[in-house]
RNA sequence: GUGCCUGUAGCUCAGUUGGAUAGAGCAACAGCCUUCUAAGCUGUGGGUCACUGGUUCGAUUCCAGUCAGGCACGCCA
């Protein structure tokens, strides 16, 4: 539909002598009294062609040839708003065109040909997914999904790291507890894994092997057995959101040397080196992102600084294979790179894009989306989280609380970028009036009445001639149509914008409509024509609500 | 102290890239079920878009500063 506007207003910019290759805005308007869209090109045009923009926007109107069966009429307005106003037959028209494209209906071709990788959740496996993780995850699960529908290839990746000191602190946590299920007097560092699950854990091992590994000072064994417990539960609740990765790429395989004998990090740490960007002192090796402009600012003097990449004690620190992991990337030929992650990684992306840009990388290909952190409050008492101190709210208990798709409504229906203040008490007590009720509560009423009508009338609604859209004709019916006809545009909206809460948006407006209609026009009872088209009408709007679920991931019940 | 994010109705938040009279849900009040699901619909009240300047035809939106809150600032990951 915007295409079509988009088309004509360029070919009248020719006609009046104007740069056609601007990029052209239609919106709705918020007031329908203002048209069904609306364009602002005769005011940005104003300057250029210095004159008044009332005056260009008369001047684009009059070369407009819109067919009438699509646009009814074109008015000028306001400053120099030109407003379109949709003719009945175009709104009747796309109720059936929705019909007809079913599941593929607000799918689009832009990313057709075109390689996707979301990288989200990477969380490492020292303890269960906490609810901050849980944000994180569904919103790059959600945004996956929206760029599925884009036509992109797309990967879901999960970045881990079973290596290291956390891992050996973990590994011990889990021996110190076996131990003390053994019976023997432990002490209990309180920088270790403080959580019950480590005790879970200690407890499986000695049901499974008893006291036979009392002797063990070897951590190996606990660390396989951990790491591959907690795999699999933070897989299990992923599972319960409907989250499943098609990639884990292990960090340490970029330690690993390639037929070249190097690894990945050491091939990074070589290229930055010719280009000029690496210098080794006191030991380590780093990567001089003061020639990059890095600084701090230190009793009002700005100090540059630099970047360790490999410790002195001859340990990559975490931003060279982090670096490293980006290159592969690009190699594995990704042309859009998405990166979700936690606020508190926020200075940690620079460094990797100064690093990058310096190995020359196209840096523009790499989007970055951050949500802000989720507080967590009990009772209004906040509670910290942190996965050492084993206090974290789970996102299994949230998932427990309030189920899986309130779970995943309630962090995507806010921008990423606010904090989040989850209240556990109060989204149980809200779980009965939630808004994702208010959606589902939709299709479900839709279900209930072709459940109903079929039944009465003798009918099969999926068979129902497309030609009785032409029956159309009721304000509740052609404003519901408008809006499910725009579904396309708030996809691609939501997909650029990473930003899967303005799909949440443009539903709503969706079920609410519906709702109207629901509350004016009968369908059971009235006319065969008119129960028909109305019919019609409700499987598009099932569809367009199916649809914009499958991108959020929440279920499309058939009755509550 | 520095960087990033946030500040919109009593509460929780939207706000289509700078547009026309700033919206929704909850909470409050008043209505609507013998008829397809009342988890719904209709109406009322509720605002100095944190504050001050700037940019321009036009600012909740962009810029600067101030105030308030969150997060991050290691040879931890």
């Amino acid at each position: 539909m915007k295409d079509l506007l988009i088309t004509e207003i360029k070919k009248a910019l020719v006609e009046v002598g104007a740069e056609p290759s601007r990029e052209i805005l239609i919106e709705k308007p918020n007031d329908e009294k203002f048209g069904d869209a609306s364009s602002n090109v005769a005011m940005t045009l104003a300057k250029e062609l210095k004159k008044n923009p009332r005056q260009i926007a008369q001047e684009l109107v009059s070369k407009f040839k819109f067919n009438p069966e699509q646009i009814e009429r074109v008015d000028i307005a306001g400053a120099g708003f030109i407003n379109f106003y949709f003719s009945k037959s175009l709104l009747q028209q796309s109720v059936a065109q929705i019909l007809a494209q079913g599941e593929q209906f607000g799918k689009s071709s832009v990313g057709v040909g075109k390689k996707a990788i979301v990288e989200y959740v990477s969380a490492n496996p020292t303890g269960p997914l906490t609810v901050g993780r849980g944000r994180g995850g569904v919103l790059g699960d959600c945004i996956a999904n929206l760029l599925e529908a884009q036509g992109y290839n797309l990967t879901r990746e999960y970045y881990f790291n079973n290596a290291g000191r956390q891992m050996r602190i973990l590994a011990d946590s889990v021996r110190l507890r076996y131990l003390e299920r053994c019976g023997d007097a432990i002490t209990f560092p309180d920088d270790y894994y403080q959580g019950d699950y480590i005790k879970d854990i200690a407890e499986k091992i000695f049901s499974e092997k008893g006291d036979a590994l009392k002797g063990e000072t070897d951590l190996s064994s606990f660390k396989e057995f951990a790491e591959a417990e907690i795999f699999a539960s933070i897989k299990r609740t992923l599972l319960r959101l409907g989250i499943q990765h098609d990639s884990f790429f292990n960090e340490n395989s970029l330690y690993e040397k390639m037929e070249s004998g190097k690894s990945r990090n050491e091939q990074v740490v070589d290229m930055l080196d010719q280009k000029g960007f690496i210098e080794r002192k006191d030991g380590a090796i780093w990567f001089k992102t003061s020639l990059l402009g890095k600084k701090k600012v230190e009793d009002g003097k700005e100090i540059p600084v630099d970047t360790v990449l490999v410790k002195s004690n001859g340990e990559p620190s975490y931003r060279l294979p982090d670096i490293a992991y980006h290159t592969t990337k690009y190699a594995r030929g990704f042309d859009l790179i998405v990166n979700v992650f936690g606020a508190d990684h926020i200075d940690e992306y620079p460094d990797v894009a100064r690093a990058l840009e310096v190995l020359g990388y196209d840096t523009s290909r790499i989007k970055v989306a951050i949500n802000q952190f989720v507080t967590t409050t009990i009772n209004g008492e906040q509670v910290k989280m942190s996965t050492r101190k084993g206090n974290a709210d789970t996102l299994d208990a949230l998932i427990d609380e309030v189920g899986a798709d309130a779970t995943r409504f309630f962090f995507v229906m806010r921008a990423k970028e606010t904090h989040l203040n989850f209240d556990l008490e109060l989204a149980k007590k809200q779980s009965s009036d939630n808004p994702v009720f208010y959606l589902q509560y939709a299709h479900a009423r839709i279900c209930g009445i072709i459940r109903v009508a079929e039944e009465k009338a003798m009918l099969n609604a999926e068979a129902i001639s497309p030609d009785f859209v032409k029956v159309l004709n009721a304000k509740e019916e052609l404003d519901l149509a408008k809006e499910l006809m725009r579904f396309p545009d708030a996809v691609s909206y939501a997909a650029n914008s990473l930003e899967p809460q303005k799909m949440i948006t443009y539903l709503n407006g969706v079920a609410e409509l519906f709702h109207k209609f629901y509350q004016e026009c009968r369908i059971v009872g009235e006319t065969e024509s008119v129960m028909k088209s109305r019919l019609l009408l409700a499987l598009a709007t099932r569809q367009v609500l199916r649809n914009g679920f499958k991108t959020l991931g929440i279920s499309a019940p058939e009755r509550m």
